[in-house]
DNA sequence: GTCTATACTGAGATAGAC
DNA sequence: GTCTATCTCAGTATAGAC
């Protein structure tokens, strides 16, 4: 089983990052990354299965923050009070990643083929708040709906935010919040 | 220019169909799908831009009822209200498609490539009927908001509906709008 | 319509860690 | 000896250039 944290990988990553910048995501063949990262072409594979997916995968610590935060949400409160907890709860973690995060996302605004993917990964997100929420004894439906709602919400006010630092996040996330809730 | 209705298209977009349910997305070359329309797979890749788009292209009738439907809506309505009485509008539409919509969503369902690409076209929708909803005088943020929560009541209904066909669509979007404003 | 670059896959071999 | 990571080699299919 490949390492996930193995050095060769994360190699990979930064020199993806830093010839997707380069040269943009096209012009950068998988052979460039891995040559950068010192290892082969096929290695490259064997780590992620695809070319795009060399930028996704610090998802895993949101994903179990947001799903832990959800599980030790007070009862009593309805779907989207725990939902938008559990965003607050994250914004000091996205805070630091910030200087990572930050030309990742320039990349992916570049590139219609990692948009792509950014939304295949947001969707699976959106699934485990949906089965955490579940949990909490929400119905399937509403589960659903309230996941993709706050992701709506949450998405929105982190990208906006990666591209202009202030207003912070925490305050994006309030006015996205509000405005979710004008609405029913 | 390539015509959108050529009848090499449209045998185009049913031999791929057939295939995809016959041996699978990922082991259907496009040149079988090529070679079971009389063309050549030249001429896939000119009708097609990749090979996924091959079963997304009947979208562009639905953006323009929707959006038509939203234009039109009484003055005095709320977004989501907005939304739900354009959803409402194409039922119809959808009904008079479901014995194509079915087995293409089967395909979709069992193809984790196409999904993707199906969720590209979701977010593509939803910022259709956000710009539509910003024309009526609805801000930005709420616009977005607002059309992402509708079109996830619209596509779970619709989803649902195209696996089993009762209760209705028209039932299956009351229930999902109910289930979306009891959240707020 | 032809040609080619590149993404991706599979099988087998090597080398080091345990 | 097993297990894991890597490399080598050979190949197919997509997609774009010409």
């Amino acid at each position: 089983m490949v390492q996930q944290g193995s050095e060769a990988r994360v190699r990979l990553q930064q020199a993806a990052i830093e010839l997707f910048r380069e040269h943009g995501y096209d012009r950068t063949t998988a052979a460039e990354i891995a040559a950068r990262a010192g290892v082969t072409e096929r290695t490259f594979f064997r780590h992620f299965p695809d070319k795009r997916e060399v930028l996704f995968d610090g998802q895993a610590v949101l994903v179990d923050a947001l799903t832990a935060s959800i599980a030790d949400a007070p009862a009593g409160l309805k779907p989207l009070e725990i939902l938008f907890r559990a965003f607050r709860s994250v914004t000091q973690l996205l805070e630091n990643n910030r200087p990572f995060s930050k030309p990742r996302q320039e990349v992916i605004s570049a590139t219609p083929a990692l948009q792509e993917r950014e939304l295949t990964k947001l969707e699976a997100l959106s699934d485990a708040l949906a089965l955490a929420l579940q949990a909490r004894d929400v119905s399937d439906l509403q589960a659903a709906l309230a996941a993709r709602a706050g992701m709506a919400a949450f998405a929105r006010a982190t990208i906006s935010w990666l591209e202009k630092e202030k207003p912070s996040l925490a305050e994006r996330l309030d006015l996205a919040e509000q405005a979710l809730r004008a609405l029913l």
